[in-house]
DNA sequence: ATCTGAGGGACG
DNA sequence: GTCCCTCAGATA
């Protein structure tokens, strides 16, 4: 009986020339399975084929595995009428599975290839351009003519400060490469979609259509309807998160990376990957003009660029005239602020001034709540979080002690749970954006009442009318979080105050100067207008680092070298190659053996270093214990086959290993 | 004797 | 990824 069924279905195969294909499944294995597959689909076409049951789709592949015997294997049961994933695409997609580590299977699903099971259900409306770009000045008009003129192989550097154009210079990119080539497509990343009206309105503004835009809140039906636009080629401009770069573009001509040094290019969970190096190589495989735009390059940036890899278009002049920022130091050494306090006399007194001018001010503080930690004064306990090795986080506004790193909450306590001292005797410590609003409602009584003081964090709820009465200046004094640095251009801002300039550069992490650098810089570009030049009051204990030296007198040229040199003797990245092994689980001790196992077990090389394992600096994390591992290495080694070699059979009960090759943040 | 959760393998 | 099987330990 059952020998007759597998007769029929080898007689079937041959009738319809079937033949053996490997099918890439999107979950997270490194191979796919062989299935039976007409002669006629081609590699790359999307098929839908029974797993287990259970219907699921897949990618052919060029050939088979040839493991399990051909009488076994099933056939795909149809192919999806979807446009086949181009060779260029999966070479490329093959080249992050490698890059990261990650399994193929893994890096597949990030290209939505779910999407292809079904049909939207109603096509999209496309765009229809109709572009009217302001004339281009002089300085754009040369960068534009050297990225006209640049190898398409060589990605293009567009350095400039906030002001200067370089959006301008990109959307002429655009404009012409829409005219010259109807099927082109192109993609422009930005860090973080949603907080990009201002951009949106611009393209709008230039382009007379707004982007399709591509992030995780598009919904269901859309995301749907724009992914087969996307793989059909009828969608020419794409405007995403980095997940849009995983798009199957048919014809993708030019992307556009802007922000490139932003760290939220970087993917922390699933697939590792950096989107701007990943863009670069796809831009590559692809035969795509790529262009990233910063006003403070990264510095692996400023390193190709030294290597002639990438090259360099500076605009460096402020578009309609408007003057950078001044930028000064306020040495809180020699300023006398009682407890509780954190605005400096001298801020305050630029304050003052700053708000008699009719200007507004923004206070920049990057800790959301009212106090990072709360202490007993009785008997110094510290409210920690259950699940991580963290302080918790008073908020006033909502009456409770937050945890940042997990869920956790509790309401705000009465007393000491360790020696039972009364609420008197529990104090908040260090600032928050909460307690910053609070000194500055008593500082500037006037303006307490009405709508002039606001704080803008993620704990806020920020709607559209909060950031249009920020821009129209009807809030006179901001007080925010990093997301005040990102995207809005605030035309009545004269003054910015950072009230903790220090913060990121303590913790040992090796970006940290970097990052504190670039988000400065970022909002120290918010100040100022045409006309008017802004100021930037930075409150520092450590005003003769390198880092607020740069700022005050320097250019970011200087601090990148300087930062350079540094990382060139102590051969970290860009010199060097850098891995993070996370090793993660529920009992501390077996996650420390697992570490220690894992460097008896280490390559002998002369040009691989494994440092560690050590806590990880959130040593415990949603009541998982980590620890990590830092693999450094030469440039010249292949450090993903390393890596994939030595730890491929490196196994340990309620220990889980994550591999970050490259990894951002040291968490 | 029965339930529960964790771990491991298979999926073609 | 997800299903499913096994095994250990707890529970009735």
């Amino acid at each position: 009986m059952q020998h007759k069924a597998e007769l029929t279905r080898v007689v079937d195969a041959l009738a319809h020339r079937m033949t053996p294909r490997t099918v890439l499944i999107p979950s997270a294995l490194a191979d796919g399975f062989d299935y039976l597959c007409p002669e006629d689909v081609a590699p790359g076409a999307l098929v839908e084929v029974n797993l287990r049951g259970k219907p699921v789709v897949g990618m052919v592949e060029a050939g088979c595995a040839g493991s399990v015997a051909i009488e076994k294997l099933k056939p795909i049961t149809r192919v999806l009428e979807v446009p086949a994933y181009p060779k260029k695409f999966r070479d490329w997609l093959e080249f992050v599975a490698r890059f990261t580590c990650a399994p193929r299977g893994s890096v597949l699903a990030l290209t939505g290839i779910k999407q292809a099971m079904t049909p939207p259900k109603k096509p999209l409306l496309l765009e229809h351009f109709t572009p009217d770009l302001p004339d281009l000045s002089a300085h754009q008009q040369r960068a534009h003519a050297a990225l006209y003129e640049a190898d398409l192989a060589t990605p293009i550097v567009l350095n400039g400060v906030t002001g200067s154009g370089k959006t301008e210079v990109y959307f002429h990119a655009i404009a012409e490469l829409l005219a010259r080539d109807e099927t082109a497509q192109i993609l422009v990343m930005l860090p973080e979609i949603g907080l990009t009206h201002q951009w949106l309105a611009r393209f709008e503004a230039a382009f007379g259509t707004k982007p399709a835009c591509w992030h995780s809140h598009v919904t269901p039906a859309k995301r749907k309807r724009m992914w087969h636009a996307v793989a059909r080629g009828e969608l020419r401009v794409v405007v995403g998160a980095r997940s849009a770069l995983f798009l199957p573009f048919a014809h993708l001509q030019m992307i556009v990376v802007d922000e490139e040094h932003d760290t939220t290019y970087k993917q922390d969970d699933g697939v590792l990957y950096h989107a701007r190096d990943m863009a670069v190589a796809r831009a590559k495989f692809e035969g795509a003009r790529i262009v990233l735009a910063s006003a403070t390059p990264s510095l692996e940036t400023r390193y190709n660029i030294a290597q002639n890899r990438y090259q360099e278009v500076v605009l460096d002049t402020r578009h309609g005239g408007a003057k950078l920022p001044e930028v000064s130091l306020i040495d809180m050494r020699t300023q006398t602020l009682d407890s509780g306090e954190f605005i400096s006399p001298v801020l305050r007194e630029a304050m003052y001034q700053t708000l008699a001018e009719g200007d507004q001010v923004l206070l920049f503080l990057n800790r959301r709540g009212y106090a990072p930690l709360m202490l007993c004064r009785g008997c110094g306990h510290r409210f920690m979080c259950p699940s991580c090795s963290a302080w918790l986080v008073k908020h006033q506004a909502a009456g409770k002690l937050q945890c940042h790193h997990c869920g956790y909450h509790a309401p705000l306590p009465k007393e000491c749970p360790s020696c039972g001292a009364g609420e008197e005797k529990l104090v908040a410590c260090g600032p928050g954006v909460e307690r910053v609003e609070e000194e500055v409602r008593a500082l500037f009584p006037e303006l307490a009442g009405a709508q002039a003081i606001r704080v803008f964090s993620s704990d806020e709820g920020i709607d559209d009318a909060a950031i249009r009465a920020a821009i129209s200046g009807e809030i006179r004094i901001l007080i925010g979080t990093q997301m005040l640095a990102k995207g809005h251009h605030f035309p009545q801002l004269t003054l910015v105050g950072v009230i903790d300039a220090d913060m990121g550069l303590a913790g040992g992490d090796l970006r940290g100067s970097e990052h504190t650098y670039q988000l400065l810089h970022q909002l120290a570009g918010r100040a100022g207008r045409a006309g008017k030049s802004g100021r930037v009051l930075l409150q520092s204990y450590a005003p003769d680092n390198a880092v607020m030296e740069a700022l005050a007198h320097g250019s970011h040229a200087e601090f990148s070298s300087a930062e350079l040199a540094v990382r060139k003797l102590g051969g970290w990245p860009p010199y060097g190659q850098l891995a993070a092994i996370i090793l993660d689980g529920p009992e501390e001790e077996s996650v420390r053996r697992a570490g220690f196992a894992l460097i008896h077990t280490a390559p002998h090389d002369a040009r691989i270093r494994v440092l560690g394992p050590a806590p990880a600096p959130l040593s415990k994390l949603k009541g998982q214990y980590r620890y990590r591992l830092l693999v450094k290495a030469s440039r010249d080694i292949g450090l993903q086959r390393t890596l994939s070699t030595w730890l491929e059979n490196a196994h340990f009960p309620r220990v889980r290993l994550k591999l970050d090759v490259n990894p951002y943040y040291f968490l």
